[in-house]
RNA sequence: GCCGGGGUGUCGGAACGGCUACGAGUGCGGCUGCAGACCGCAUGUAUGUGGGUUCAAAUCCCACCCCCGGCUCCA
């Protein structure tokens, strides 16, 4: 229980979260356009908000999250054109493969997945009121928002239009008012689009977050992020829409998440970079990927090479143990009072810093200490299940990072066992070279094993 | 050009006024049938450059250099 503190990028500062003031929390993230396989740089997004939710519920908030789904776009629909197939066909594969994707990697689903198709109606009401109010206007092929109608525009990126002009990569439309409107609608009479009462057309990019978070957490939200190239324009478009639309702030914090790069520069297809969820997952491990996530602040930006996952698969290592450790330990009785409380001391700093913008390479220093703390207990064989079940805040804290220790599988654990009561004949038995040939095959299915004494205890681990 | 964020030891990467994290690497040792895993000890001319403030500066101020991102679809 306690105060969250997230940093926000529209005040530039960090804003103060009271359980006991404001219980109920809403959070929008902006999700994926579903056209393709989701990457590490979606992932990182994914992983901090899936913190973020089990940091602000650990301490005791109320958190309902959204997170959209942009399941019509003209990426989408060329996809489609080229495949010879409808575009939904491509949206409904890629949120499969999303949600494939998202539960290998331990995310809590969110309250609701709100897709940009199912919120059309709502699009056409604001859109329809943004007219009548002035806000915005119609040309040939679409109809556009007026940012010189919005005062605050520029505000959340920092930015003032004048400016914005002269960096001037915005493209020519004589139409507009101004170079830096943008669409809220455009017509169409090509499939696919919609026949409202605004006229045939699709949605400009912006306004369906702005009307999915109006339908489905109303007029003010309390959390709103993504990565943060979305700074500008998107957010700061969502802006100017939804507060011209309901005259509120539409979000308190607007929380930003740092860039993941793969080598010198920000992945993107055009630079054969991009490096998808799906292979690193096949490579490495879901707990790796969280270590490589976490090892940096959230806000700042990464470089996922492959001297930093080696580095966070040797820290994964160190944590995994421990976790195994407190699952089953060796100790029927053994206690230490001092070292727990060393374990403790390092588990409060590890808790108090994911309360603080989520800092997690503070926390996840502390946890570091304490896990191998928890180690040593072990090889001292000082961690008895009422030691263990003393430091839960360990389990609690783990958790808050997402960690999950690599499953089982019963064929697999029937093999292991076994295997390891074989084992066990043959080192009796003194047969050494035939019991280290079961421990090299145990090996190979990522199974590895402690002797502990007469005892061996075996365990399933995420790399070698 | 404008707006963000950075430049730390062999490497990755924290500290953001004094106590020089953490991990990797390297060396020695313990445990072990041997390994693995684990544990102990040891090992670092470190803070882009030049000024300034201070008893004290990676940490604050000024100037400069370099890198990444945004300003176009992008998480």
């Amino acid at each position: 229980m306690g105060n969250v503190s997230i940093y926000d990028t529209y005040t530039r500062s960090e804003i103060e979260l009271d359980p006991a003031r404001q219980k109920n929390i809403t959070i929008y993230s902006c999700g994926v356009t579903v056209y393709d396989l989701s990457h590490i740089g979606h992932a990182r997004v994914f992983i901090i908000f899936d913190i973020l939710r089990r940091v602000l519920k650990k301490n005791g908030f109320n958190v309902i999250y959204a997170q959209n789904f942009t399941d019509m776009d003209d990426k989408i629909i060329n996809r489609a054109a080229n495949e010879g197939v409808d575009y939904t066909q491509i949206s409904k594969k890629y949120i499969d493969e999303y949600f494939t994707d998202s539960d290998l990697l331990n995310i809590s689903r969110a309250d609701m997945y709100p897709r940009a198709t199912d919120h059309i109606y709502e699009m056409v009401k604001i859109i329809k009121r943004l007219l009548e109010t002035g806000y915005a206007y119609k040309t040939s092929d679409g109809i556009y928002f007026s940012v010189d109608k919005f005062p605050g525009y520029g505000r959340l990126s920092g930015i003032k239009k004048e400016e914005l002009l002269a960096g001037a990569r915005i493209d020519v439309n004589e139409d507009k008012k101004n170079p830096l409107d943008f669409a809220l609608w455009k017509f169409h009479e090509d499939r696919p689009f919609f026949d409202t009462e605004i006229g045939h057309g699709r949605p400009g990019w912006h306004i369906e977050c702005s009307a999915m978070i109006w339908k489905n957490l109303g007029d003010t939200i309390t959390i709103h992020g993504g990565g943060e190239d979305l700074i500008f324009p998107h957010h700061e478009n969502e802006i100017a829409q939804s507060e011209a639309f309901t005259g509120k702030p539409l979000s308190k914090i607007w929380m930003h998440i740092g860039l993941v790069k793969t080598g010198e520069e920000k992945m993107s297809k055009s630079l054969r970079n991009v490096f998808y969820i799906r292979d690193f997952l096949n490579a490495y491990g879901p707990n790796v990927l969280r270590v490589l996530m976490v090892q940096a602040h959230y806000r700042s930006q990464i470089t996922a090479n492959e001297d930093r996952i080696l580095k966070a698969i040797e820290i994964w290592k160190i944590i995994e143990e421990a976790m195994f450790n407190l699952g089953k330990p060796f100790s029927l009785n053994g206690t230490e009072q001092s070292a727990v409380d060393e374990v403790m001391k390092e588990l409060r700093l590890a808790d108090n810093a994911l309360g603080h913008d989520l800092d997690t390479p503070e926390s996840l220093t502390h946890l570091l200490a304490a896990a191998r703390a928890i180690n040593r207990m072990q090889a001292s064989l000082k961690l008895s299940p009422p030691v263990v079940q003393s430091m839960n805040l360990f389990n609690e804290i783990t958790s808050c990072f997402g960690f999950k220790l690599p499953e089982i599988s019963r064929d697999e654990a029937e093999t292991a066992k076994r295997l390891v009561t074989e084992r066990a004949t043959l080192r009796s038995g003194r047969k050494y070279a035939e019991a280290d040939q079961i421990r090299k095959k145990l090996l190979e299915m990522k199974i590895k094993l402690i002797d502990v004494g007469d005892k061996t205890y075996w365990r399933k681990v995420e790399v070698l």
